[in-house]
DNA sequence: GTGAAAGCGCTAACAA
DNA sequence: TTGTTAGCGCTTTCAC
């Protein structure tokens, strides 16, 4: 054989052609090969595969993606990749994907439009085969460039009319009922909500079904007692001051995240209140971090891994199976309470 | 039933032949108006960018890579996204490189050279031009496939003798004397320290900074007060009660990492120790998380963006002019006390 | 079962 | 300045 180790600068990429060559096939029999194709025989498929360790070579995913029309690239938007949520969203996603041989591109959006546009303006250039959508924003107009390019796209939070689109409807409802009961049966009746930006779908989901909760609990909805914050930490922080402004005061907070509900666990310390014999405090994802706040978050779990699992099936199929007729439009995904240590029953003097 | 044809007025994703037959001029005016070259006339210019609107077009990036030889793909190779320290990290290194016009592979190895090995050659695969090992582990050996590859690399912690290979430096040792300075002016003499796992550099580097600071402090080291952690909150939680089983106990604890750290606070609360009246924590990274413990964690800054930045210099210039000898082989990324409430003077019973 | 050859969409010589 | 053309590394007919 050829020794071309000698100095790092002779060395060049063997390409399928140097495979070729080593193996003494042609080039299609080495393309063949490496696609698993049945139609070569075992005695020339070894030679292949001996020669492609030898010369420790891979293709050239470019090349591939360029004639096959197929990238194996996934895009994945999220919000905040701030929010510990997310990270283990993408943590799964990309699991699942490398798992099935794809390739993922993410990107954060900050619930910005313009950002969010240029982050589809990339993916459509490295050509994604499909993007999940986890930002929860309104971004409808901005993802006609997806739609327009008949790019499969799972949505989380809201529909579109559009055969190429899926959705994964979020059942906030099941979890956040849960929540409010299990705080009525400790006896509050003054329950607050710090809501999320309604720029956000989830924002505004979470909101609507927390009212719903209340009402269905035969509790009344005091317009002050909800309040919309960011999902930061500050946000809950300065929601929580909020409501401590005023005559009568929640005995419990139910947060649209767990960032929130972590603010207002800091600013009620401060607050010199203590949780939750002064206040009780509900969060809602579950991030890894609720187990460890002081005390241990009260909260309601949305699987990340379900989520990711079921945002990667919504764009396999229409990957790879785009035709089939009875595929799979319509995704959900639980919730359900956990309880911890930030509830428990209201002040007696109350 | 439905044809392949879509709605869109026949609408396949235009490419270069149809935007150059719109803008009557040749495939080769396009590509030059695309790619800024000034010898193109402003008149045909503008008819190209005309067509280029119409048609929405924009170049594939495959074809692009495969002709030019450059993807335009950094890698970047965190050890955990599910630490908050990374998420930062990353989204840092994200704004810049796509400000440059880059885009970026993520990828956690989670400390598992198996796990590295896969992402690396998932990387070389899609012909990154560049990778920033930021996972801190002992995985020299996995790396060789990137140096036999000619790849630029960056590197946290530690040198490899090539050519295309920088370093970054990270100078902890600034922030942990001054910590332990910090805590020695508040009258502390027993201090401990919860290192990372030992197969992390930076770990080690960590620890061996704290041994020299509390000798140049005059503090004698107690072998019983170091006990290695994972740089989890688990683990953090799991140090503190190893220290609390001690005969005599360190008023003071300095932890590897943020995560460490706030596993300590919580473990101190259950423990019915108050922070810092008890007992003193610091951490180290300064994650955003730091700022809204309970109480908030003095900590030793670690700028993400002063990584993220080094990264990316380090790449970028290795990547787009790799022949210039004054390349920069070496960054260093400083670390600062930030003092907030976990810390005070030791109880004064002792 | 195997190989020769025609491109995929683009860039970069080289001509004109 | 502008156009023509030869590939980049691969998959995929279509012959054999």
């Amino acid at each position: 054989m050829a020794r071309k180790e000698t100095s790092k600068a002779g060395a060049k990429t063997p390409d399928i052609r140097t495979v070729a060559a080593l193996a003494k096939v042609s080039i299609a029999t080495v393309s063949r090969t490496i696609n698993n194709s049945p139609a070569v025989s075992e005695r020339l498929a070894k030679r292949v595969w001996q020669a492609i360790e030898q010369l420790n070579y891979f293709p050239n995913t470019h090349a591939r993606s360029l004639v096959s029309g197929r990238s194996r690239i996934l895009g994945i938007l999220v919000e905040n990749i701030t929010n510990p949520f997310f990270p283990e969203l993408i943590q799964s996603f990309e699991e699942i994907a490398v798992a099935h041989g794809y390739e993922i591109l993410v990107s954060s959006t900050n619930g910005d439009p313009a950002v969010l546009a240029t982050c589809v303006r990339r993916m459509l250039e490295r050509k994604v085969e499909g993007v999940a959508v986890l930002s929860f924003g309104a971004e409808e107009p901005v993802l006609d460039q997806l739609t327009h390019r008949d790019i499969p796209m799972v949505l989380a939070e809201f529909r579109l009319d559009d055969p190429k689109v899926s959705t994964i409807l979020l059942d906030y409802s099941t979890g956040i009922h849960a929540a409010v009961q299990h705080l009525a049966d400790l006896g509050h009746t003054r329950i607050a909500f710090l809501a999320g930006p309604h720029k956000l779908h989830s924002a505004i989901t979470r909101e609507n079904d927390f009212r719903a909760a209340i009402q269905d609990s035969g509790l009344t909805i005091q317009k002050k007692w909800i309040i919309e914050c960011d999902h930061t930490l500050k946000g809950g922080m300065v929601g929580f001051s909020q409501l401590q402004e005023l005559g009568t005061r929640p005995t419990a907070i139910l947060c649209s995240n767990d960032m929130t509900a972590i603010g207002v666990l800091r600013a009620a310390y401060m607050a010199g209140l203590r949780v939750p014999d002064d206040v009780s405090v509900v969060g809602l994802d579950d991030i890894d971090f609720a187990e460890f706040t002081l005390p241990p978050l009260t909260t309601i779990r949305l699987s990340r891994t379900d989520l990711a699992r079921s945002a990667f099936d919504a764009l396999r199929q229409q990957a790879e199976d785009p035709n089939n007729p009875k595929i799979q439009r319509e995704y959900l995904v639980s919730t359900s309470l956990v309880v911890r240590g930030s509830t428990g029953a209201p002040p007696a003097s109350l």
